[in-house]
DNA sequence: GCCGTTTTCGGCCCGACTGTTTTCAGTCG
């Protein structure tokens, strides 16, 4: 089963539009938390429906069960339809431009019948939007930067969004009986966070047969050898066919980096004195069989394609020198969940349950702490509580060990969110920026250093802030903050929701160097998205690392221990 | 629009920042 993506687009939308009409925010909401419930509880609306059971789930009343049933049945809603012939859906994507709301999408709208971003930047570049009240020359450039931000992600999509499709594609290539071999190539294969296509290499030798029978499933643009399509998610796929013989030596050369082909170029030239060309092996007497073969021809170790990203691959290769990276397999604790207590849709329970069946030992439950007004942070009496609970939980041997945690805000001034006597009843304290982003540089990285330097900090979360796609880091000297927790001993999390994948991987690299340890931690909010801590392992090899140095891969007493270690006077 | 009642209406997460403002609306996390 697959959530309906199509309709909780709708619901998002129609939430927005309600915003832009000038209805109750609490109304709007109601249908983007709809939205939320159904992606977060992984709901199948179409079975809910048929069993009538949907009006039992929390947020779904009346309205929304009647208009989520006229979409299960007809595949619309009459109501969206009205308020999209009245509102264009178009402002929709106004309102992502940060500092840019439902009402200012509005008046933008309203006095200069702005529709689109590109609408709004053509308004922005004729100097109209700086004479609306409301608006000034400042405020005018600023959304102009950001659209062109925007702009540059345009086409582009999160990683994980592109799983599905490749997969879907994997196995239609698997059914074609001409196909000989094929494989995804390019930043797919290489696990880069953002990609923009899914890109597959396939060998055969009817190329007219495969291209038949991919014209009956998608509307091709045949060009040569390459065939393109977008899918009804607007994922542009690249699908390229090549000869048996070329096949290994273009999986090679179409799965790295520019960067990286590059420095392969010039390291073949060197070795084997042939110029280097990127479709045909130059050595033409021979029949690659595999990427391995190709690299001991070479004198290379093998490299995994996710280290394919630059010239480093090459050196440590020729020195022999590229480690096991860590795997899925590697890990033992569920670091940084949240729970009901804060923003969490499961119970402690549930998210413990839910940890110990994908095979984990032991889970840190790290709610928000009691700045965090809006995500319910944890006020210091329900913290008592909330240990109480876990006390309990873990005298019932549920299976998996539950420790204390929590994400602790950092303050401005880079203080901790609690007095000392609640910080010590911590056994992992997370510290994190959530808010006060617009900081100078340097405030920024003093206050994260601070942070850092606390004796109770054990772990900096989501180190850089960013949101891929949607918001850059806040300003700050990562490489600084990096020394700090070296020179303090302490760990950097490597968060691992795919929206964020926080620390970036070069950060990743850099941190190894200087012997900073890494927790992959899901940040999850539900017992689903837990696994989300597989793209961050997948992500930590990226960046180079082994299960030496990830923290979650040492068992519950070594995690302990080393916990206990840490700056704690 | 949903929820939960000391049931059918009032509250819903709330505080801070930002920019334009001169007392605040809009946006954000």
């Amino acid at each position: 089963m697959e959530v309906d993506k199509k309709l909780v687009k709708i619901l998002r939308n129609i939430a927005i539009l309600l915003q832009i009409k000038g209805e109750n925010v609490f109304k709007a909401n109601a249908y983007a938390n709809a939205a939320d419930i159904i992606e977060s509880m992984q709901l199948d609306v179409r079975d809910l429906v048929r069993q009538g059971k949907l009006a039992e789930i929390k947020g779904f009343g009346e309205a929304l069960v009647k208009k989520i049933t006229e979409y299960v049945e007809t595949g619309k809603i009459s109501f969206y339809e009205k308020l999209t012939s009245e509102i264009p859906v178009e402002l929709v994507t106004i309102t992502k431009i940060p500092g840019i709301g439902p009402k200012k999408t509005k008046l933008l709208f309203e006095t200069l019948g702005i529709k689109t971003i590109d609408d709004l930047e053509q308004a922005c570049i004729d100097n109209k939007v700086a004479k609306i009240k409301g608006f000034s020359a400042k405020s005018q450039e600023i959304i102009l930067n950001s659209i062109q931000h925007i702009k540059a992600w345009k086409g582009k999509k999160h990683q994980f969004a592109c799983f599905q499709e490749a997969n879907n594609i994997d196995i239609l290539l698997k059914n074609i009986p001409e196909v000989i071999e094929h494989s995804l190539v390019g930043e797919m294969r290489r696990y880069s966070e953002i990609v923009s296509q899914v890109h597959f290499l396939v060998s055969t030798n009817e190329n007219q047969k495969v291209i038949d029978y991919l014209q009956q499933q998608f509307n091709l643009i045949l060009d040569g050898n390459v065939i393109t399509f977008s899918t009804d998610e607007e994922i542009d796929v690249k699908i390229q066919l090549t000869e048996p013989k070329n096949y290994i030596w273009l999986l090679h050369n179409l799965t790295g980096s520019e960067k990286y082909i590059n420095s392969f170029a010039k390291y073949f030239t060197e070795t084997t004195s042939q110029p280097f060309n990127f479709e045909q092996f130059p050595l033409s007497n021979k029949v690659l069989k595999s990427e391995s073969e190709l690299f001991e021809l070479l004198d290379l170790q093998y490299i995994p394609p996710e280290l394919r990203e630059n010239e480093l691959a090459i050196i440590r290769a020729k020195e022999k020198a590229i480690p096991k990276l860590v795997s899925e397999r590697d890990l033992k604790g569920m670091i940084h969940v949240h729970s009901s207590w804060s923003d969490g849709f499961n119970t402690i329970e549930q998210m413990a349950n839910a940890s110990r069946n994908l095979g984990f030992e032991y889970i840190v439950i790290c709610d928000h702490s009691q700045t965090a007004k809006y995500a319910n942070g944890l006020e210091p009496e329900r913290v008592i509580q909330q240990h109480k609970e876990i006390d309990e939980l873990n005298s019932k041997n549920i299976g998996i060990k539950i420790l204390k945690g929590i994400e602790s805000d950092i303050l401005p001034d880079g203080s901790l969110d609690y007095d000392e006597d609640i910080l010590k009843k911590f056994d992992v304290v997370v510290a994190s920026v959530h808010s006060h982003f617009k900081m100078s540089k340097n405030e920024m990285t003093r206050r994260i250093i601070y942070a850092i330097m606390s004796p109770y900090t054990h772990i900096l979360g989501h180190p850089t802030g960013r949101l891929l796609l949607s918001r850059e880091s806040y300003e700050v000297d990562i490489k600084s903050i990096i020394e700090a927790a070296s020179d303090y001993g302490k760990i950097i999390e490597l968060n691992a929701n795919p929206y964020r994948l926080d620390l970036p991987w070069e950060h990743i690299i850099y941190a190894k160097e200087k012997g900073v340890k890494i927790a992959i931690n899901p940040d999850s909010h539900d017992t689903n998205s837990l696994t989300d801590v597989f793209y961050g392992v997948k992500f930590a090899r990226k960046g180079w690392l082994e299960p030496n140095d990830v923290v979650n891969c040492l068992s519950h007493e070594e995690f302990l221990k080393y916990i206990n270690s840490l700056g704690k006077s």
